[in-house]
DNA sequence: CAGTATCCCGCCAGATACTG
DNA sequence: CAGTATCTGGCGGGATACTG
């Protein structure tokens, strides 16, 4: 979670204990790659046009260390690792559908 | 919408479009108190703790240049503001329940 | 009451380069 | 390939005071 959201979560909304694990600017985006299954590294970041890896690796830091996401790590040479949505990311699934259904309907860019 | 989240459309996902409208820190908590029904904005500022006029005010703006809220101004003395949910803002509705829900599932403060 | 005006700061994120 | 290191900056948001 980012520290912006420390200070929300004590206004005692149950939507901001949500917020405060998605609303990182590319949290959602990196959630709703990982639906379809297991990703490397390298394919989120070709996949996700315009995020750096810098970006990336400290999104997914906090989707791990969340529960969001496990990171399963070969330990080969060259390196390989691949995320994939842990049990706690899996029950944000109905809320990824419901915003990446909404996105369908109202795009903002054509 | 927020600036911040100009680049992050072009990347072509679905979900980036819904993200640009409800990214901001606090507007999923705004539009969460008004889902049942009309609030003031003295109403906003009190039942959402921690939020200050700027920022709510800020936020409103954005949630109504958007579409997502409609702003009626009764042009009293003093002056009485009303903000409720537009016809856009209805549509994230399913949205809405599902990050509620899964806040209350999931508090990250005792 | 419903904001605005000002000032300010902290963090997220971008750019670039580098490494095991 | 999968990141890390370093530097930088912009913008969202906080604090405080003020106004029609």
């Amino acid at each position: 979670m980012q520290k912006t959201y420390e200070q929300m979560i004590r206004c005692h909304c149950a939507s901001a204990n949500t917020m405060a694990l998605i609303g990182g600017k590319w949290k959602i985006i990196i959630l709703d790659h990982l639906r379809d299954g297991t990703q490397h590294f390298n394919e989120l970041q070709r996949s996700i046009a315009g995020i750096t890896p810098h970006t990336l690796s400290q999104n997914l830091k906090e989707l791990v260390s969340d529960g969001l996401v496990s990171r399963q790590d070969f330990k080969t040479t060259p390196p390989s690792t691949a995320y994939s949505l842990d049990t706690l990311g899996k029950e944000l699934l109905p809320i990824l559908t419901a915003i990446t259904t909404f996105g369908e309907n109202h795009p903002l860019i054509k």
